[in-house]
DNA sequence: GTTTGACTTGACAACGCTGTCATGCGGTGG
DNA sequence: CCACCGCATGACAGCGTTGTCAAGTCAAAC
């Protein structure tokens, strides 16, 4: 009774006593464990209900040793979409589960990279950690990790990384869909914006644009590829480049939509009109993508949703499951209005 | 020595066995309390550092009943540059004081918020928690959380919430000086889309425009104001009306830069130029803006400093310090291309 | 030489929970 | 009638810290 006022939380002791059985039985029945008749059990409720007890989460992680924490490591870029997406996907599955989730922006290259992230698992007891591209191909990062037995989920690594959770998504087929795409628009000469190549997107978007190529029997130009960054500004700079040439490309795509964003700007400086001098698209599908003009005709990525699995099946390998081959999701071409 | 080869974590009693002092002394050390000799204090560190020994933080989050957690509790737009911000600004704080920051995704309207929000805040033990605009004018919201007396920062409420941090900017000087702007260039019927009526921001605003139509000797017309809600389309549906206006604006302002980027696509269908047609301002300076055509003139607000600062404060309070005043932040006005 | 008091240090009990093991109970098979 | 077993429950010892309080040390003051 008099626990009743305090304003503190109830803890497991305040329970057992009004419920009159032993602080053990109330942990059972909490915890969903078997043994507990059924009577006692709902009595146990009623008073956890009443006195609106939550385990103390410290003291179960004392107990138990382990913390029920994730952490997300990722490049902070200035364009946010694609981190956004991933961060829904994983908090969704957090909540689901009774995880949480902590963040950690990075600044890349950071050669105090590994000390910041062994930092960042001991100071906070993280059990596993997910990391979105390129964050899964960093060797120094992975081997930190490694050594510290810490289970950890990529997703969209170059490679899918050994005995670990592995998240991928046909990025080369996605790229070949919308290669082919342009092709039956009539395109030949297609310009190609590569990404970064530390992310594993990179090279295999540009694979799946040099097959739709070769399939179609249309010969492969150096000169059409320019190297990016994922970026706005290196994205408007190759594409001033590829319209520079003497025969220019009549259509560019670029290995992300910032990128393809800028591509559209330089068009526009160049005074281009869009699409019927130049067609452009894109790759993710973010707001961004429907806000410019024209809107952009890109590849939809379920990010969120892989990055809900790679949080799942990063929990259950931390519970012990074994681990499972690589997830892997399908794209879906869109198509608005930058492309004729 | 035993201890020294096992991989698991090292405690305070191996410190203090290996150091050759109590347990207690370790700890003193640890959190630098006073009252250690500083030849102990010396041989306790070279052990914590041979060690690698790091505080466990259940067992000292139980023994000192608090957890050292912040929860940010946001809505989550599609646009999400300006949580972006947020966000960023949070984490360095919490990542300074060694705090941890746990992230809360709602939708609203929603009924069952305040439910959500006390779940959220006992389940993870929540000490304080950060509401970026419009949460802070969420009179449920704040009603549960002064119930369950978790101190709150509120970034740009409407007005400063009592007893609690507060974080402003000077939103009505800024669109004041937005406004002014456009004026001196020469224009006399200026459209305003106003934002969401729930955030605080929305008021100030428009209270900035239409005090700068007045000290020039513009007569405020209500036709040239739209409503909007901060997102793209309804700045788009909000152009569309100002621009079938008999005599329409030869300018418009966006609340946001989401909704100017609205105004700019309404426009380019309607085959106007920007800004020898029309010109278009935005508010926010968020990526978009510079990745639109033509590049936005906007507001920039020191978002990032602005939740560091709330997060800081949060912290301060929670640590025993008496409230302070509100803090305040300027703007400023970024000029490009938009705007003739 | 003794008292005083500031400074160091340590023993031990929390903190709230779960794991282990013991105990009690009622039914079953010999 | 007794040994045995499975289920239900509880006592108690951790888990790794910090807070409290007592005790010890040493120099200055009496």
């Amino acid at each position: 009774m008099a626990r009743e006022t305090r304003p503190g939380k109830a803890t497991i002791f305040d329970v057992a006593e009004q419920a009159g059985v032993s602080i053990k039985t109330v942990s059972r029945v909490v915890n969903d464990e078997p043994n507990v008749r059924q009577h006692t059990r709902a009595k146990v409720l009623e008073v956890v209900n009443r006195l609106r007890y939550r385990p103390n989460v410290a003291a179960r992680s004392l107990s138990r040793q382990r913390s029920w924490v994730l952490g997300l490591v990722y490049e902070s870029p200035d364009e946010f979409s694609y981190m956004k997406d991933v961060l829904d996907g994983a908090l969704s599955a957090c909540e689901e589960r009774d995880y949480s989730l902590l963040l950690r922006p990075l600044t890349l290259p950071g050669s105090e990279l590994p000390e910041q992230v062994e930092r960042f698992v001991t100071q906070a007891q993280v059990e596993g950690v997910i990391l979105p591209a390129p964050m899964g191909d960093l060797s120094d990062l992975v081997r930190v990790l490694r050594r510290m037995e810490v289970p950890f989920a990529a997703i969209t690594p170059k490679a899918p990384v050994a005995g670990q959770v592995n998240v991928l998504c046909e990025d080369e087929a996605a790229s070949f869909s919308l290669t082919e795409f342009l092709i039956q628009r009539g395109h030949r000469a297609i310009g190609f914006i590569k990404g970064d190549p530390g992310h594993g997107a990179t090279d295999k978007r540009f694979a799946g644009y040099r097959r739709a190529l070769v399939e179609h029997g249309i010969r492969y130009a150096e000169r059409f590829v320019r190297r990016g960054y994922f970026d706005f500004d290196s994205g408007k700079a190759a594409a001033a480049e590829l319209l520079a040439l003497p025969e220019p490309p009549t259509a560019i795509i670029g290995s992300n939509d910032d990128m393809a964003a800028g591509v559209l700007l330089e068009a526009r400086q160049r005074s281009l009109a869009i699409p019927t001098d130049l067609s452009v698209a894109g790759f993710d599908d973010t707001p961004l993508a429907s806000r410019l003009w024209p809107p952009l005709t890109t590849i939809r990525q379920p990010i969120r949703e892989m990055a809900r699995t790679a949080a799942l099946r990063l929990m259950e390998r931390l519970n012990g499951q074994p681990t499972q081959p690589p997830a892997s999701f399908g794209c879906e071409l869109v198509i608005r209005e930058s492309t004729a």
